[in-house]
DNA sequence: GTCTATAATTCGATAGAC
DNA sequence: GTCTATCGAATTATAGAC
């Protein structure tokens, strides 16, 4: 037990930091000066334990969405499941979900962008995969992502006045209907 | 007549090519000196012309999104033909779209998101309060908002594979009974 | 394991010659 | 009206002392 920091504590240091600063401003604007403050730590360190602004980028952000499986959802509940599972997990603090996190840089990092395809591709499809007809999943996946990604976006990153004045609960009811819609289309 | 290029041609060059980068890299990546080379001035001479790159940015873009007069349609007929006018809109060159290069820009900076959100309160509630009911105006515009948003993200910007592979039509037959679903709700 | 010092770039912006 | 030259600030990244 020594008094001193651990390299694993600042390692996590660094991490969280990076996380609230990339969530904030995105990959673009976010230096690791900044982070490296937030932390309470050097900037060298930064460099030391992740080797790169890109390295650290990657490391902080895993996006694991812990989609349900779809597959053991009733048909007509699964507009509303689908609507209400992602709502819960961003009305908390929206510089604690990875998934914002990362839309935020993906629109201008060519990086993050592809990191999204990744996860819609490893974790969105299959999952809707087993609860439509696979002929469809394609497009209904792509779809279906389009309609999270935009309320992703116009309520917790641009925060458009007619979005964000709803509650929750108005949020899940006022889309889950526009998903259905999508899902058995 | 003079052979030397006029004031108002250098102008118009700098817009153009600061509308391309602005459109391909959004704000913080997109550099004056890269603009002046598109160009082909010195950079100094954008600063002259626009005093400042934020100055630069706001005349660069202005956003009409000549939406007809919705009240006109039939409501049946509306969420398709809203879908359609933004899918055609979209389906040229992504980086003529002022709003497509105004989003690309707003996910970071907080001086375009602010323009957005002027956006859709001059341009999209208007228009859709002449649709529906006024005392749901204010959400219906949101969440509309909202699903027209995701298709601009998702299929314009991020490029996810499963909206992008589908045909215009298909992406207007896809997302047109959603935003039925969120009209008549 | 942590920090100081600094190299090497790059950027926005300005001053002034022609 | 256009360009040269440059300032001052900020950035990523590295080298090396302790």
């Amino acid at each position: 037990m020594t008094a001193r920091r651990t390299s694993d504590t600042t390692k996590t240091a660094i991490l969280r930091a990076a996380r609230e600063r990339f969530a904030a401003q995105g990959y673009e604007r976010t230096t690791i000066r900044a982070v490296a403050a937030d932390a309470g730590i050097d900037p060298s360190m930064v460099m030391r334990y992740f080797g790169s602004k890109e390295q650290l980028f990657d490391a902080a952000l895993t996006v694991d969405l812990r989609l349900p499986d779809l597959g053991a959802v009733p048909a007509e509940e699964l507009p509303a499941a689908l609507m209400r599972h992602f709502v819960e997990r961003w009305e908390g603090d929206p510089a604690d979900d990875a998934l914002l996190v990362l839309l935020r840089s993906a629109v201008t990092n060519e990086r993050a962008a592809a990191r999204m395809r990744e996860v819609f591709a490893a974790q969105v499809a299959p999952a809707l995969a087993a609860a439509v007809g696979s002929e469809r999943a394609g497009a209904v996946a792509g779809l279906v992502a389009a309609q999270l990604l935009g309320l992703a976006l116009s309520r917790y990153l641009l925060k458009l006045p007619g979005v964000v004045a709803l509650t929750p609960a108005e949020v899940v009811a006022g889309l889950a209907p526009a998903l259905g819609a999508t899902l058995s289309g």
